[in-house]
DNA sequence: CGCGATTTTGATAATGTTCAACAGTAGTGG
DNA sequence: CCACTACTGTTGAACATTATCAAAATCGCG
């Protein structure tokens, strides 16, 4: 289970760094000591228990948290988007490693220019307050979801505008069809989900028997039925 | 397992408002439109959806935060204290319920005031960011580890500077020992740890019977052995 | 003391894990 | 271009853990 190894994972860190500024929305972008590095997939970006004396902004691709157990178990806590930020701790140690899950750009933020730039704690506070939200549904997933629902629920997170509170269902007349990237492994699924590969692997069997998914590739999957997807999840 | 039920529920909100200026640590309680809110233990504060015009600060007690199922599962999805934060959301509705586990007091704070008093910014991050890590070990938690580890990681909760990664053990000589109050039924327990009532309890007795703690009370125990209680956890 | 609620205990069932074998896929080199 | 290999994913069977259902015990409180 523990098939991620600090020793083999690539050291993240110290790609194609950047100091010009550039305008943008925020003055985040303008930022001096702003590094810019460019990961390919399966990089480490930092590891739990690091000095926590950068933050990062993800300007393109996707990252994943996660937090190891001493016998190897591991949750993945988080995965994180285009505009999410990382890194950014109460304490002065990281408290989960980071990884990229797809070739990714980062922005490195010195942690000292948090502070000197209050205007940023706006932004800053956004992202945490997105990001504790979606902890909050995780943790409802984590405890009280099925392997099913929790399968399920994982999928329609690539279904935008669907699932959510006011949906209202498909277009009439068009398929209620859609492609969608997983972009992480069985194992990734499984260690984000809290269950094995095996089940994971399992349901996505049994949703191609009931004829709600096609697989595409393994990280390919055509959603033939988003309706009837979101009614297995639980929480509708 | 739907025992909370909002009609049931006392409604939270308006008791005891003042309107008072008071020195204090921060410009937090200088803030105008503060309103203190005195609860008895399991009141509502907040409900799942309701406009999120106002948050609140822990002066005195504790309060969970939870969510529900449509079928009436429940998650405690997080269990705050003194000087916590809570009801602060990026969107303008309410992600979570609210709910008092002891009596409590509260501060209730204008949402409208936070971005015009910037200075707070800093003590809502810190807040968020300790919520946010305390999220991260609580996935690991629901996603990863057995019954058993969850019980006693959350026992483990209530013995500070113990379990934490520089512990040396107890004080030579003196017994390894601690008393501690839940405050929280078995139910909460449970729906915070993503167990049954009954798992919960079969724990708790194992534990008894082991001799690693003993009941006061329900809600009062004895950890006799805090080391020992702390190898269970999964986590050292 | 007695009633209602909470907790504990027991028996059984279901869900998901584990272990093992197999299949598909991508990448490598002849 | 095709075999070979390594890796990832799939499937099956047995097992373990936790949930469910039911009943007994204990607690809190008037």
């Amino acid at each position: 289970m523990a098939y991620l190894d600090r020793q083999t994972a690539t050291q993240g860190d110290g790609l194609s760094e950047s100091t010009r500024g550039e305008r943008a929305w925020s003055d985040f972008m303008a930022l001096p000591r702003v590094k810019r590095l460019a990961l390919s997939e399966h990089e480490a970006v930092f590891f739990e228990g690091d000095r926590a004396d950068r933050l990062f902004e993800i300007t393109d691709g996707a990252v994943m948290l996660y937090k190891l157990l001493p016998d190897g178990r591991r949750q993945v806590v988080e995965v994180l988007g285009s505009g999410d930020l990382l890194g950014l701790q109460a304490s002065h140690l990281y408290d989960c490693s980071a990884e990229t899950l797809i070739p990714s750009r980062l922005r490195a933020i010195d942690r000292n220019d948090l502070d000197t730039y209050p205007e940023l704690q706006t932004h800053v506070n956004r992202c945490l307050l997105g990001q504790l939200q979606t902890m909050h549904e995780h943790a409802v997933l984590l405890g009280r979801k099925s392997a099913f629902e929790r399968v399920t629920s994982f999928l329609m997170r690539f279904v935008p505008k669907r699932g959510a509170i006011g949906c209202e269902g498909p277009v009439k007349g068009s398929p209620d069809e859609k492609v969608i990237v997983l972009a992480m492994t069985r194992q990734e699924i499984a260690d984000y989900l809290g269950l094995t590969i095996e089940t994971v692997s399992r349901v996505f069997s049994d949703l191609r028997r009931r004829g709600l998914i096609t697989a595409e590739k393994h990280d390919r999957v055509r959603i033939l039925d988003i309706c009837g997807l979101c009614k297995l999840t639980g929480t509708h």
